[in-house]
DNA sequence: TGAGAAGCGGGACGTTGTTCCACTTACGAT
DNA sequence: ATCGTAAGTGGAACAACGTCCCGCTTCTCA
């Protein structure tokens, strides 16, 4: 038996940053955005990419991951910092519009692999159903919201205004989202 | 007023075997074959798919429209040429599915164009609803089916049946129709 | 501090989309 | 039948991208 030497620190710095950077090119380009920029945004070789994550699925589920566990993470941290629990509402849904980018390109990455992609949208759900419910809970009690809508109804609703085309500039989800978000207030 | 000179007759020649290479092409690589392939399979130029077809889209179209009439035009004449409706109903099926490959890929070709899309759907509906309800008659009238089952919805269970991640080996939409129509029959 | 392992960058290559233009061909006038 | 011409053609050339690979750099541990 050889005792595995643990991963390098500059190895594990580099994939931070690839992580960082190809979260941003996903929102910004979509996750088909070429390999060579998400390399150069993040500073390293396009060699660097290839060997923590072969196939660009690989990469994908990886920023999925790290944004499914912020988007958690953001909920409850929110709540403690803001003074109204609806603008951590609107922060918290803000998060997750970016997050839903690579969620719905996902499907698209991962063409063959189809109970992988089960597997994680039922993770998916399994932990961020539960934080969008405390945050409308919270909201609810303050009478900040008025309508009783279910965690998961509202997650799915948003997540539908969010599926379009990319580079259609007649659709805007995330102002649709923003009208969504003031329907549940009271006036 | 200047008299419109004609297309040239090789030019049509070349559109029409264009048109045949590419529904083969979309069958067996789906939409995204390589347009040189797709040359080089008509025995054309690249250059000559270009000045025919601009986009790809334009391809995709044009091959759909095709293929809309050949099916609405072999309903009936599997009707007239088959012993049993039932018979026929199977194989105007087989080029129904072979047609739902090109109109999936619609979709991922036209992400843009919502609009043209939509009126592509219609013309579809309208040209081919018909046709299948014909079969369905008949073979409802001749005891091979028992199923009262509407020409809609029977097209719509094949077509979500086709839905299908390309090159995942494990689903066989083909295998499933098959199972779909043998349901219909009385036994 | 030095040797060896781990990791890195980016050059090189293959594939595909797209453009362009010198050449070829069909058509209509004569 | 012949010929001038516009329409049409093929494929070379270029660009963008994914992918592989290896000489060099950097970290780690003794």
């Amino acid at each position: 038996m050889e005792a595995v030497r643990g991963k390098r620190s500059d190895a594990m710095r580099n994939e931070q940053k690839l992580l960082a950077a190809a979260a941003e090119m996903f929102l910004e380009a979509g996750v088909d955005a070429p390999i060579r920029e998400i390399a150069a945004r993040a500073g390293v070789g396009t060699g660097t990419i290839y060997r923590n994550f072969p196939t660009r699925a690989d990469l994908v589920i990886a920023v999925y991951k790290v944004q499914v566990e912020a988007c958690a993470e953001a909920g409850p941290s929110l709540l403690a910092a803001r003074e109204s629990a609806f603008e951590a509402l609107e922060e918290w849904v803000d998060l997750f519009v970016d997050f839903l980018v690579t969620k719905h390109g996902l499907a698209h990455a991962m063409q063959s692999d189809m109970s992988g992609f089960e597997a994680l949208h039922a993770y998916f759900l399994e932990r961020l159903v539960p934080v969008c419910g405390d945050l409308l809970t919270a909201a609810t009690k303050a009478d900040e919201v008025v309508s009783d809508i279910k965690p998961l109804e509202l997650m799915r609703g948003i997540g539908n205004l969010c599926i379009t085309r990319e580079g259609d500039p007649t659709y805007n989800p995330r102002h649709l989202v923003d009208l969504l978000l003031r329907g549940l207030q009271a006036h």
